[in-house]
DNA sequence: CTTTCGCGTTAAACTTTGTTAAGGGTATAG
DNA sequence: CTATACCCTTAACAAAGTTTAACGCGAAAG
């Protein structure tokens, strides 16, 4: 989405994005782009900060309102410092002053959704940072310092899903069907060896945790 | 961490960061801020892009190499168009030219790192302050001056449920149902066996207090 | 005033998990 | 073909978490 009441730097923008493969919407004032807002999904929101009807303040603080993750990316001739400052407090991800350059603004776009989808596109997710070690579920590697330990196929494969639900429940009979196959009495068993083995493999940073939650599961926190 | 070989500019981020509260490492030229980051975790990079030994950008290349995540920031007196694109392309989260804002450093490097933690911070409240205690839910820790005690994990939640109706009535049965799944007699007395529990863990502030509603439920003030 | 009911508290019973070590199977090297 | 190493499961006992039981008390109901 993008909000710009410059019709010349607006038209020029979109004609770029076009180009560049990305489907554009462009809104000439404020209110016309959060009628826009709501009635799409976009995955990123450029907006002009001096605009009629509505300021591009206001319509991000409304946008965040409805979807707080939304990244937003001011656009503006105000170079203040008040003005950029004001512009990330709301939550913005990042800010450009006029004049720029226009492929610079594809670039800080570019490197914005990079990390927004990289959230969504998480299952596929192989390297993780899991506080002051670093795991990677493809080599079954777990990298504490300059210290790198292989893990066993069940070892790597649980700890993936435990990261994979970070600070949140990992269910046991999930976790059993999908890497035990089935969930019996004695895989049950099997598991809490692992956690135990994966507990001592994490002991160098003490602000990792496995929690049991009883008859549930378990969570990984840090 | 931060790269920077200006002394003084170097110097200068680092206690402006530190006030705000970020455990900050700095490194004098590339070299030895690549050994650093081997052996450190860190949240984010903050490289200057011409420094001795190896510039920034080659070691932002080897930082990525080693874990594509890790969020980098260049900071730069190179403002042309080529290099700002060449610091994006190597996958920079932003880029900034000096002279800049150290105010507008800080607001960026936040905005960074408000989207990389997302998953750890956004989701939910999980730390609250109740009387001279404070009490991680995510955790489950309850913290009186220095001494830490773990919660279980229905004494966490009964606990957290009671801080989210802070000075007012946490219904018995909403807490049953959500906590215990159904409200039968004898989860009832056990719910009675938690409040007991909870009530002598915090007994060291006096002003704390899990009031009951006869027939209703519980409410804690302080 | 007496009875009933809900809650407070403690401890025992029961269930699930933690931990260590031994056993069994399979792949790989000699 | 045998020996070894490695991974995973099973066993056994310890420890922790949760529920149940039992008894006492005081407030509400009759």
């Amino acid at each position: 989405m993008l909000a710009e009441d410059d019709e010349n730097l607006g038209f020029l923008l979109k004609e770029y994005l076009q180009a560049k493969e990305y489907d554009v919407d462009l809104y000439k004032d404020g209110e016309k782009a959060y009628k826009g807002f709501q009635n799409n999904y976009y995955d990123i929101c450029i907006l002009d900060v001096m605009m009629p009807l509505k300021d591009g303040f206001t319509l991000a603080k409304e946008i965040r309102m409805a979807n707080p993750n939304m990244p937003i990316l001011f656009l503006t001739a105000k170079s203040m410092k008040e003005d950029v400052i004001e512009g990330f407090s709301i939550g913005a991800d990042d800010y450009m002053t006029k004049p720029f350059s226009i492929e610079e603004l594809l670039m800080r776009l570019e490197a914005i959704l990079r990390r927004t989808r990289k959230d969504a596109a998480s299952a596929e997710q192989t390297l993780f940072q899991i506080g002051k070690y670093l795991f990677d579920a493809t080599k079954q590697t777990l990298t504490y310092e300059n210290d790198t330990r292989k893990l066993t196929t069940k070892e790597s494969e649980l700890l993936k899903y435990l990261c994979l639900n970070r600070n949140s429940l990992l269910d046991r009979n999930f976790a059993l069907k999908t890497i035990w196959v089935d969930d019996s009495y004695f895989n049950a068993r099997s598991m809490d060896v692992y956690i135990t083995k994966l507990r001592k493999y994490l002991a160098n940073d003490p602000s990792i945790e496995i929690i049991n939650v009883r008859g549930k599961g378990f969570k990984m926190i840090y």
